[in-house]
DNA sequence: TAGATACTTTACCACATGGCTAAGTATTCT
DNA sequence: AGAATACTTAGCCATGTGGTAAAGTATCTA
């Protein structure tokens, strides 16, 4: 099965989960233990560290344990990453649209 | 199971599969008939329709079928869906670093 | 009209994912 | 030291996902 081939896949793939993204959402706000992570949520802590460690896994969240408590902060150059995928494909697009405009246009004048 | 809580979740999984990615790109370049799309992949064409499928559900593709061909085109409102909520969040966590900065700053004044 | 073309549908499979409970480990508090 | 706290690990389960082959359905083309 197709495994994650690069960085895109697993970063996109973190960020199709909704507690995922509430978790990066918090994490702007400022740094949190998973303990405070958790908290919102309705779901078991194991449950909460998974989506921590995959959110690690992509380098979108880094964290740090210090005594008995990890605390998780956001990296955003990750999501500055895809971005740019997202970015550059919508402008590959306008530029298309804009080429077939002028296209039209001198058409209309060769006519 | 987490069923798609909202249109996010979609987009950001059917980014997440580098042959849906690829197939994304290649509509950048041009509409294109689900055969022209499964050519530069080496897998059956079920498969690539039902990755078709995929990004036609969350909007990102759309097509339409004349004769016994279906062709399918980008639609990029999706894509700046995501975008948005993408730069939302890189803004936010800047915003936040500012704030901090303009914080520090002020405590070095008042000693 | 017979054959080729271009999808579509159906049915199946292996593995990944998100969820859980229960038990374990390391720190900190009393 | 003993109890409480804050994760962590291990093991399990149901469903989702990407893949397949094979058979079906329209449309062209000769």
């Amino acid at each position: 099965m197709a495994k994650y081939s690069n960085k895109l896949d697993m970063t996109f793939s973190a960020l199709a989960d909704p507690t995922r993204r509430a978790i990066i959402s918090r994490l702007c706000d400022g740094p949190a233990s998973v303990g405070e992570l958790s908290q919102p949520f309705d779901i078991a802590l194991p449950t909460l560290l998974k989506h921590v460690r995959v959110l690690e896994k992509c380098g979108l969240v880094s964290s740090e344990k210090a005594g008995r408590v990890r605390t998780c902060r956001i990296e955003t150059s990750v999501l500055q990453e895809s971005d740019e995928w997202l970015r550059q494909h919508i402008s590959l697009w306008e530029n298309r649209l804009d080429r077939m405009e002028h296209h039209i246009k001198n058409m209309k004048k060769d006519q």
